[in-house]
DNA sequence: CGATCGTTTGATCCGCATCAAGATAGGTGG
DNA sequence: CCACCTATCTTGATGCGGATCAAACGATCG
């Protein structure tokens, strides 16, 4: 750390010139630049030194700025409905934090806490600056961005899904997503694929499984052979909810809440297909 | 399916013109594209029918081709240690396959077998090919695709551990990828961050995180109170690599046994940090 | 010195995996 | 149409890993 002797407390601002920028240069985000764009880059980014235990932004924020650890680490965490902390990633140098945000659709809000868990130095760009960056050139690219930053946001969405949710809430979930993904009528499907293939993209058994589709009923959703029917989403969303972690149990709500008076398609809840 | 009356029970190339385009045309992917980009994405794609059960790759094979399902349905699937089947994903129409492999630096092999679980239209292209398009604009973009691309590769590691791995064999994936990430020397190092931390990162308690320390040294680590040590690589990596799902394990097995003679850097085994 | 934080230990419980056997369905050939 | 066979699914009995609740222990600090 090419401060550590000064004594910082506080958050403060780094100006070109005070840092060595060495450390930069062997960040993988910045290998093989033209020297117009390491221009750009460098000319666009504020640099900060944090002390541990600094927030850099909480859940619920609005996203707004793309980070890049130069130094230190960072934890990503949230409170649970129960009251405890979980952490999801500790991000170290050379990480970088909102990358799968900054490139999806939707602009949003932060589903986590970032708080460095060191003394670190952090640089950081707004997104839309960014977006515009990448875009400019190619849309292909651009859109190559998106799906794999929807496809690490939905990986992220599993781990905890898998992490917290019960064998019910999960096949609930798979069942969910199914009808949106296949086009199923919610009121009466047939399984668009057999157990033995659900249970195992479930990470279950297949007797867990075949055990815990008679116990859907608890959550309104009504099995008879291989014919499905969700008669109760209020039912469905109370259960489902019920123990995910923040941010989820919010998005899960507001979806299902929302696609309740319209009783059309269901919406995505869950990562799983 | 637009070629649903047609008997087809193999694999068989479509020819532009025999099917209807616009199904292709609402894949994301291809939003906004210019019609300079069409054309030339168009015209390098290979178009193919694929029976139910047809194997696109094998775990194993090198990869050499970027994949988007038009229609249908693929696993993505292998074999355990103990000889039965897991599902990691089922990828429906609009997705891609083998995204993350594209743009991560390495070429590789497959991790895991792709076949079709329903009739499928499906469209490929060359990796490389994919590769010169989008580097040849600007390499910030290249290296925001790798990137995500990493990211998405170490969520689906992270899965794979956290279903198939004990407490003891998380942490010690943890300890061991500290030590290369945060440049401790194996042969004594003092935990960086404090177990509450640690724990909620693991997804466990911290009363498991408490019980299993010392039940690592079974591993061959031994712990007392802060201080860690590794002395026996070789009982490390049969431990570890137990249970590991097949590609994971070969990966392991390998990385470790490469570090061994020179006893330096521990690389990396698993995604947690 | 008590107070708080970080950590350990013990007792108990619950969910899911495992192993083993039975049941149902779908398809084939006689 | 029935007997047979295999694939698919269900049910039961048991065990284990880790969560939970509760309490004790140790360290650091004002």
């Amino acid at each position: 750390l090419y401060l550590k002797d000064t004594f910082m407390p506080v958050r403060q601002k780094i100006l070109p010139g005070t840092i060595n920028l060495e450390s930069i240069k062997n960040i993988p985000l910045f290998f093989g630049l033209s020297e117009a764009e390491k221009e750009s880059l460098y000319k666009e980014a504020n640099i900060y030194f944090y002390p541990k235990k600094e927030i850099l932004y909480r859940q619920g924020d609005p996203i707004t700025r793309f980070y890049l650890i130069c130094n230190g680490a960072v934890k990503l965490c949230h409170e649970t409905g129960e009251g405890h902390e979980v952490t999801n990633y500790i991000r170290t140098a050379g990480d970088t934090m909102n990358a799968t945000a900054a490139f999806s659709p939707a602009g949003g809000v932060h589903g986590s806490n970032a708080i460095t868990v060191k003394d670190s130095i952090i640089l950081d760009y707004s997104i839309e600056w960014l977006k515009k960056i990448v875009q400019q050139y190619s849309s292909i690219t651009g859109n190559l961005l998106s799906d794999l930053s929807a496809r690490a946001q939905n990986l992220e969405l599993e781990i905890k899904n898998q992490n917290y949710m019960s064998s019910q809430q999960l096949l609930a979930c798979f069942l969910t997503r199914a009808c949106v993904v296949e086009g199923l009528n919610p009121k009466a499907f047939k399984l668009p694929y057999n157990k033995a293939l659900i249970a195992s993209r479930l990470r279950m058994t297949q007797e867990t499984l075949s055990r815990t589709l008679p116990r859907l009923k608890e959550f309104g959703i009504t099995v008879e052979t291989k014919n499905f029917k969700f008669n109760d989403l209020q039912s469905l969303e109370r259960n489902l909810c019920r123990h995910c972690p923040g941010a989820e149990r919010c998005r899960a709500r507001q979806v299902i809440q929302k696609t309740l008076p319209k009783d059309e398609a269901i919406t995505t809840l869950c990562s799983v297909s």
